[in-house]
DNA sequence: CAGTTGTTGAGATGAAGTCTCACTTGACCG
DNA sequence: CGGTCAAGTGAGACTTCATCTCAACAACTG
């Protein structure tokens, strides 16, 4: 269940997978879009007190399965979810801000695909995660 | 808060900084020493109804901060740890049976040292995680 | 052996997310 | 159009995992 492109209007995506447009999609949505830089479940709950909570929570289960978004788990154990430009990619983890943004490196996709021949067992899949502090957060630092 | 050894009995080494041995802690570290796969909180708690819950949080904690296991958040968000062998080094995590495999490869730490440069910003750290279905799976699938 | 202080356990509390179920609404149909 | 009905929603109970509180306890020190 993945949606062929992510850079269109996400409501029709939605419509297009045989998903009803509602009014509180479009409210979760609409805010969605305005965060591309990752975004909390609880926070998008906070800022749409008109929205229930199980229906934000359906709606980026929607998403994600839909894939125009994606979940990231921090390494303190926390969930946040980016909106997907790319399809495959990993994250640059802004540890002061919370900041993420997309990575794409194809030598690390390559290396990834070698090391298939060193473990033992089928490899499924693979995250890789920066940890870093990011230029705006450096720059405000001084 | 580092400690440098850890193939060493693990009540030393929270003797060596410091801690106090106590029943408690003697009974998590004991019980953790059989687990070379990785467990998880609850896990632990549930075997050893003679040590209450926080405690055996905070033997966790302990034993992090000491870096003498390390924590390990999988992508459905749920959280394992094990006994960290190598200071650094990455994981093999089994979608099937949750094992927990270290893994270390000097290519790709060259390779993401490499990277830095590409990134804007300053890199703190990386994980890097394969879903893999382990050896002992495949096998016993048919 | 007694004092000090780090540790502990029971249970309350918190954070994040899921579930239930009666009610509402969007989409299609005639 | 307006009716129909499955898809979708919301309030709030519930679950899970984890932390906090605080009085009681026990490990090291002198």
């Amino acid at each position: 269940m993945i949606a062929s492109q992510s850079r269109q209007d996400l409501m029709s995506v939605i419509e297009d997978m045989g998903y009803r447009i509602t009014q509180p999609r479009r409210y979760v949505v609409k805010l969605l879009e305005t965060k591309p830089d990752g975004f909390g479940a609880e926070e998008i709950n906070a800022a749409l007190p008109e929205v229930g909570r199980a229906t934000v929570y359906r709606t980026i289960r929607l998403l994600l399965d839909i894939g125009v978004i994606c979940k990231l788990v921090m390494r303190d154990g926390s969930t946040k979810y980016s909106l997907a430009r790319v399809e495959h990619h990993h994250h640059l983890v802004c540890v002061r801000c919370g900041t993420v943004e997309e990575f794409l490196d194809s030598t690390i996709e390559r290396l990834v695909r070698a090391i298939g021949a060193e473990v033992s067992g089928e490899i499924l899949g693979h995250r890789i995660e920066f940890d870093i502090i990011c230029k705006t957060c450096l720059d405000s630092a001084n």
